[in-house]
RNA sequence: GCCCUUGUAGCUCAGCGGUAGAGCACUCCCUUGGUAAGGGAGAGGUCCCGGGUUCAAGUCCCGGCGAGGGCACCA
C-alpha cells in the first residue's frame, strides 16, 4: 500500500505497487503522455519501474533539465538501433550523453562517412515514427553476459566484466536492439523528436590510445524541434565569432605551412599583443615583480638537469652548434633559476618574484594545433616566484587575486576554476605533493571560490591551479595557473641563507595571468566577437571625409590624435560617406569621425560609434573625453557609450 | 600522433574526366556624393606538392604537406 507524495505536498495512495507512468496517469492523462521517467526520493528511475515504498514521487518531463538529459541518452540507444539495422557487423561500445547532445562509439571495418551519418539519420527518422515502447528488463551480469556474446558485443562484455558480482544489469529493448544501461530512459520513442547528428571523429576505446580508434558519431538533441532550431542558430552564430575568421577579417595575423602553429602577427594583431603586455608589465611592476630575459637556445644538460629532457624530449625543438646540443626553450622556468643562483640569497631576499615575456617553443602534436589556441611558438606573461614553505599561502593567495583583478578588467564573466594533483609519472616524495596540494587548495578554500578538483592532472613536478575560459563554441582553454614546485630548485640547486644561517632550497611557484598572449588573445577575439573595447582596439578612430575638399582636414584632425597618443588612421578616398561607414564598421573600428564642410566651418567634428549610434557634431576636446572615459573602462562590464 | 573531412583568383566559394568560373576586393575611367554597398571598363589562377590511371586529370587513385572537427597529448 505505498502512499506516494508529491512536489506539491499532495499524497496519493495506492492498493499495491505503482510505476511513475500509473502516478502520472492517476493524475492526468496529458501528464501520462509526457512522463518520461520519475525521481523518486530524490534518484531517477524508469516511469515502468514498479514502487513498493511509500515515496516522495516527481515525474520528470522534457521540461526538467533530468527529462532532456533523458532523452538525449535515449537518442544514443536510438543511434544505437539504427547503426545496427544498417550495419549489423557494427560493435556497440559507449553512448554517453554530453553537454547538448549524446554520442556512440562504435567499431566498423569501413569508415563511416558524411553520407552514412545522412542514412543513420533517415533510419532514425523512420524508427521514431514507429512510437514503440522501450522496454526496460533486470537481469544480473550472468544473464547480461549471455545475451551480449549471443549479440557479438565484444565492448558489452569488457564492461559487464567490470561491473561487481551481485549488481543489477538494466537492459533497454529498442523492438529487436538491445543496449545495457543504468538509464532511465524514456518508455517510448515519441519523446523522442527533435535531434540532428552532427559529427563523426575517431575516439580510442577507453581513452587510451594504445587500443583501438573507433568512430564516434555526436548527435544533438532536444525537447522539441524549437529548442532544436535554437540551438543549431547560436551554434552558427557563435561559429561567426572564430577567431581564425574575424582575425583574417581585421587582419590580425596569418599562418602558414612552412610555420605551421606558429604565428605571424600584422600590425593591427600585434596592437592587441602590445596593449595586452604594457598591461601587464605595468601590473607585475606594481606587485613587487623584476623583469628578466633568457636565452632561446639552452644545452641540452640543463633540460636533463631539470627532468624535462626525460620527459619531454621529443615535443622540443632542438638544434646544434659545434658538436653541442640545444633546446630551443620550452619553457622560462630553467632560466630563470640560472638568475636566481647568482649571488648568495638571504631569507630576507625572498620571495624573488622574476617575470618574463619570454617567447617559447614546444613541439605540439600537429593534431592538437588550433589557431591562435593551440600553437608551438608563443609567448607568456610568465614568472616564478622563489620564496620559503611558509610564504606559500600568501603568495598564491594573492595571486589568486591578482588574476581576479585582471579578468575583471577584460569582462570575462565565466572563469573556470581547477585544481590538478599529482599525476602517475612525477618527481619529488609523497609528503611534498601532500604539502603542495594542501597549499593549493587551502588558499582556494579560504577565498570561497568554486573548484573542480582533477586527480591526477598535475604538472610532473607539482600540483597547479588552473584558470581557464571558453571560446565561442564552448570549448575550454587553460589561460592562468599557478604551480607549487619543491623539485626543479633542488635539481638546479637554487639555494637561501635562512634564519639559523644553515642553506636551504626555496619553494618556486610558476605563475602566469593571461597564459599565452596567443591563447588570450584568440578567447578576447571571441569574446569580443572583434568589437574590442577601445583601450584593445587595433584602430582606434577612422578619420572619413565627405569631399574632397576636407582632406586636409581630416589630416590635421588625424596628427592631433596620433600626437595625443590615439591610433588613429584615414579614409580620404573618393567613396560616398556611406560606403567608408559600411567599410569601417565592418572592421569593428569603434570610433568614425565624420568631416564633411560643415564640421571644417565649425570646427566641429561629427562622431559615430560602430556600434551605429551618431554621436553628433562636437569639439575635439570633448570627443577627446568620450575616448578616454572608454579607453579607462577597459573591457568591464559597466555601462558604456558604447553599448 | 590517430580517425574523418578538406586544400580552385587577395577573400568567400561554384565547377568533380574534355580549352579554368562567380561575388567581393584590386587597377583605370566617370561620379565630389552627408551617416552601412554610385556606375562602367580591365587585370588577375604551375586549380597545395609529388607520383599513377586515362587519348585526355582541379576533377579518379596512391603518397606527402597544410587546414578544419574530434580523440589522444598539453612542462
Amino acid at each position: 500500500m505505498p502512499i506516494i507524495t508529491l512536489p506539491d505536498g499532495n499524497k496519493k495512495s495506492f492498493d499495491s505497487s505503482v510505476t511513475v507512468m500509473e502516478i502520472a496517469e492517476a493524475i492526468g492523462p496529458g501528464l501520462a503522455k509526457a512522463t518520461i521517467a520519475g525521481k523518486v526520493n530524490g534518484s531517477l528511475i524508469d516511469a515502468t519501474i514498479p514502487i513498493n515504498r511509500d515515496s516522495n514521487v516527481h515525474i520528470i518531463t522534457s521540461r526538467d533539465i533530468e527529462g532532456i538529459d533523458i532523452i538525449r541518452h535515449s537518442f544514443a540507444h536510438l543511434l544505437g538501433h539504427a547503426v545496427k539495422q544498417l550495419y549489423p557487423k557494427a560493435k556497440m561500445a559507449i553512448g554517453p550523453v554530453i553537454e547538448d547532445g549524446f554520442y556512440y562509439d562504435i567499431y566498423y571495418e569501413e569508415s563511416f562517412t558524411p553520407d552514412d551519418l545522412i542514412k543513420i539519420e533517415k533510419r532514425i527518422n523512420e524508427l521514431i515514427k514507429r512510437d514503440y515502447d522501450v522496454l526496460v528488463e533486470v537481469v544480473n551480469s550472468n544473464q547480461a553476459y549471455e545475451i551480449f556474446s549471443k549479440r557479438n558485443e565484444p565492448y558489452k562484455l569488457q564492461i559487464i566484466k567490470e561491473i561487481p558480482d551481485g549488481e543489477e544489469i538494466k537492459l533497454y529493448h529498442h523492438e529487436e536492439y538491445t543496449d545495457m544501461c543504468r538509464g532511465p530512459h524514456v518508455p517510448n520513442t515519441k519523446h523522442l523528436r527533435a535531434f540532428k547528428l552532427m559529427k563523426i571523429s575517431g575516439a580510442y576505446w577507453r581513452g587510451n590510445c594504445n587500443n583501438e580508434m573507433l568512430q564516434r558519431i555526436y548527435g544533438t538533441a532536444w525537447a522539441n524541434t524549437k529548442e532544436l532550431k535554437s540551438y543549431l542558430n547560436k551554434l552558427e552564430e557563435a561559429e561567426k565569432r572564430d577567431h581564425r575568421k574575424i582575425a583574417k577579417k581585421m587582419s590580425l595575423y596569418h599562418t602558414q605551412e612552412e610555420a605551421p602553429g606558429m604565428i605571424f602577427w600584422h600590425p593591427n594583431g600585434l596592437v592587441i599583443y602590445q596593449v595586452l603586455e604594457d598591461f601587464i608589465r605595468n601590473i607585475l611592476r606594481d606587485n613587487g615583480y623584476k623583469e628578466v630575459k633568457t636565452p632561446q637556445a639552452v644545452d641540452r644538460t640543463l633540460w636533463e638537469k631539470s627532468g624535462h629532457w626525460e620527459k619531454f624530449k621529443e615535443d622540443m625543438f632542438t638544434t646544434t652548434s659545434e658538436n653541442r646540443e640545444y633546446a630551443i626553450k620550452p619553457m622560462n622556468c630553467p632560466c630563470h633559476v640560472q638568475i636566481f643562483n647568482q649571488g648568495l640569497k638571504s631569507y630576507k631576499d625572498l620571495p624573488i618574484r622574476l617575470a618574463e615575456f619570454g617567447s617559447c617553443h614546444r613541439n605540439e602534436p600537429s593534431g592538437s594545433l588550433h589557431g591562435l589556441m593551440r600553437v608551438r611558438n608563443f609567448v607568456q606573461d610568465d614568472a616564478h616566484i622563489f620564496c620559503k614553505e611558509s610564504q606559500i599561502q600568501s603568495e598564491v593567495s594573492n595571486f589568486i587575486d591578482l588574476v581576479f583583478n585582471v579578468y575583471k578588467a577584460f569582462g570575462f564573466n565565466e572563469v573556470l576554476i581547477k585544481l590538478s594533483t599529482r599525476p602517475d609519472k612525477r618527481v619529488g616524495s609523497d609528503e611534498i605533493w601532500d604539502k603542495s596540494e594542501k597549499a593549493l587548495s587551502d588558499a582556494l578554500t579560504a577565498k570561497n571560490l568554486k573548484w573542480d578538483l582533477l586527480p591526477g592532472e598535475g604538472a610532473f613536478y607539482g600540483p597547479k591551479i588552473e584558470f581557464s575560459l571558453k571560446d565561442c563554441l564552448g570549448r575550454i582553454w587553460q589561460c592562468g595557473t599557478i604551480q607549487v614546485d619543491f623539485s626543479m630548485p633542488e635539481r638546479l640547486e637554487a639555494s637561501y641563507i635562512d634564519e639559523g644561517n644553515m642553506r636551504k632550497t626555496p619553494v618556486m611557484l610558476h605563475r602566469a595571468i593571461l597564459g599565452s598572449f596567443e591563447r588570450f588573445i584568440g578567447i578576447l577575439i571571441e569574446n569580443y566577437a572583434g568589437r574590442f573595447p577601445v583601450w584593445l582596439s587595433p584602430i582606434q578612430i577612422i578619420v572619413m571625409s565627405i569631399t574632397d575638399r576636407n582632406s586636409n582636414n581630416c589630416k590635421t584632425i588625424m596628427n592631433k590624435l596620433i600626437k595625443k597618443g590615439y591610433r588613429t588612421e584615414i579614409d580620404i578616398r573618393n567613396e560616398k560617406i556611406g560606403l567608408k561607414i559600411r567599410e569601417h564598421t565592418l572592421q569593428r573600428i569603434p570610433f568614425l569621425l565624420i568631416l564633411g564642410d560643415k564640421e571644417e566651418k565649425g570646427n566641429l567634428i561629427s562622431v559615430r560609434t560602430r556600434e551605429g549610434k551618431e554621436l553628433g557634431s562636437m569639439k575635439l576636446e570633448n570627443f577627446i573625453s568620450i575616448l578616454e572615459e572608454s579607453i579607462t573602462q577597459k573591457g568591464r562590464l559597466t555601462q558604456s557609450i558604447n553599448k
